[in-house]
DNA sequence: CTGTTTGCAAAGTCTTTGCACAATC
DNA sequence: GATTGTGCAAAGACTTTGCAAACAG
């Protein structure tokens, strides 16, 4: 969950960057980040961000949400990720995320849960030690069921 | 490298899958199959796909590439993979590599190196373990510079 | 005020689909 | 010969761009 403080404090953190690089925080923009505080867990398509905007800014159009994602993906504000079905997906850095994190990708309900602990650095070892290759950064999706689904499963077949 | 009667044998164990699933080996088909296997550690777009069969079966229409690939990735005779990029690329499941396996992108060079190493097995158990997620598949990408550019920009310097 | 930003609509990519003709088994 | 497959062109999904009007700093 993200508090109201949090909130605030993040947006102006955002609105210093966006002054530093010479440009605007315009309501439109404004509504988008707040949207992608308050979903900071969901990796909003650029659509489902744009439904979204709208309940706060209806007049906003789809191509000011693209570029509004655009401006904060050049100043690592958020990441851009790409997941299976080729959608595009914007994910906010807040600043307890700064480092990539990996994504568990549950194949019942859809859900993405991010995981911040970082399960790689002894691949990424073996990486340099066998293929000669530096790693630089990293995309790792799991695909499989997560907790409440399994424990759903459970259920199911508890009652029977 | 792959030699003249391995080509033949993967091209065999293809068309049986096919002829299983009531499809013909048409020679657009057999054109894309051969192209993929020449091609298998490129992950080629459906266009550069195209460009390619196209040298075999100048005829040959991007939507008949694209629908084989559909059809191959049915057959899990093909992965689908999509890079940061957001194009879909298609890689040949030969049967050296019929688990899913890692790639290494160089951020220097483009080029995509495959490593078939189970690297997760440790990662997956960590995931149970503290999540209760029960991993199914994955998806590791790698980003970083390869043996060869490191090797050129060590060049480079010494060059100096 | 001045350069940015916006909304709209038009254009661009990549991919899928409809249909009449062609080819395979 | 019946069914599956093909090429083309048209349509679809997602994203970017051009432009005049609106706005933030």
């Amino acid at each position: 969950m993200i508090t109201l403080s949090l909130l605030t404090d993040e947006l102006g953190r955002i609105e210093t960057s966006l002054h530093q690089a010479g440009l605007k925080l315009t309501p439109q923009r404004k509504a988008t980040v707040k949207t992608l505080l308050k979903n900071h867990t969901r990796h909003l398509s650029a659509e489902e961000l744009f439904a979204l905007v709208k309940e706060d800014e209806p007049e906003i159009g789809l191509a000011t949400v693209y570029r509004t994602v655009e401006v904060l993906a050049e100043l690592k504000i958020v990441n851009r990720v790409t997941f299976e079905d080729g959608m595009t997906r914007y994910d906010l850095r807040t600043s307890d995320n700064g480092h990539f994190h990996h994504h568990l990708l549950c194949q019942k309900c859809g859900k993405v849960q991010e995981i911040h602990e970082d399960l790689l650095t002894d691949v990424e070892k073996q990486v340099w030690q066998r293929f000669g290759f530096k790693v630089l950064d990293h995309r790792l999706t799991l695909m499989g069921i997560c907790q409440d689904c399994l424990a759903k499963e459970q259920q199911a077949k508890d009652d029977l």
